[in-house]
DNA sequence: TGCATTTATTTAACATGATAAGTATTATAG
DNA sequence: CTATAATACTTATCATGTTAAATAAATGCA
């Protein structure tokens, strides 16, 4: 059998998480998790959407999403409107103080990207990211 | 900024989730999840380690590792022995019927990659593996 | 030897991952 | 127009992720 260590799966967690490890603990000074932190990334990015078009722009399952949701408006940090045309859908929106966060910590993470950028270098981090995108092209196309 | 859909992090994730989608329904079917899976594969690689290396080897965190040792054990797919000179580790090892299980499932999961290695390509599977394990051992290195 | 320190593992607490089932709203066939 | 199916979430349940703290055994040093 294929030894142990070269599971794909296993690969892509451990680099993953390499990378996480640099960005986690600034996004817990500010008292969020990474999945929140991608939440509030995808409203900035779309200015407010329905939970079903947030939950694949954050590679979220709905379950998870609810439950974020839930805890970012406790804080503040999100609000709800109702969709006039379909009463199932709310439209999910950053609140002043959503954005203030977001303006905060954002400058402080790209700084650490670009850090590792510097470090493993551009060229080989674009062929990573075609490769990566390449995998889950043909996965899903066979799916 | 750069934008959302270029984060390593995700991308790495999708990545790994459009492959996890392919092993986990058989996974379940045999009331396994990933992690219970990874870790019974340590097992076989290792034929027995304490709780230590089996969390490094299977790229789990201790407290997680502790639940799944503790359902594995009721499921009586691994033993506990006391390693003799150090009372604090414990010899974590397979079963007979945790062989049985890995014999069953193993073959099933490796067909099944193989068939991500023909959609894919050999080659380019190759240069990810590579550009993945340089990316870790540079953010490793740095840290 | 005796005690502070380190190491190995477990517990605790809260958040998310994964699957199934429930609820409310909208679309659709007849 | 109405019963039915599909859609969009939410809840429920169990398992794991993440961090901090607790526990117990082994080490190191005065």
């Amino acid at each position: 059998m294929r030894d142990f260590k070269h599971s794909l799966p296993m690969e892509l967690m451990r680099a993953r998480e390499a990378a996480m490890a640099r960005f986690r603990p600034m996004l817990r000074d500010h008292g969020l998790t990474e999945q929140q932190w991608r939440v509030i990334r995808a409203l900035v990015d779309t200015g407010g959407a329905d939970v079903g078009e947030l939950a694949r722009k954050s590679c979220l399952l709905a379950p998870s999403l609810t439950r974020i949701l839930q805890h970012l408006e406790s804080r503040s940090l999100i609000k709800r409107t109702q969709n006039s045309t379909d009463h199932r859908r709310a439209i999910i929106s950053l609140t002043a103080r959503g954005r203030r966060l977001f303006n905060k910590i954002g400058p402080r993470l790209e700084s650490l990207y670009r850090v590792i950028e510097d470090e493993f270098g551009m060229e080989r981090l674009a062929a990573l990211y075609t490769l990566l995108a390449e995998f889950y092209e043909t996965l899903q196309a066979n799916r």
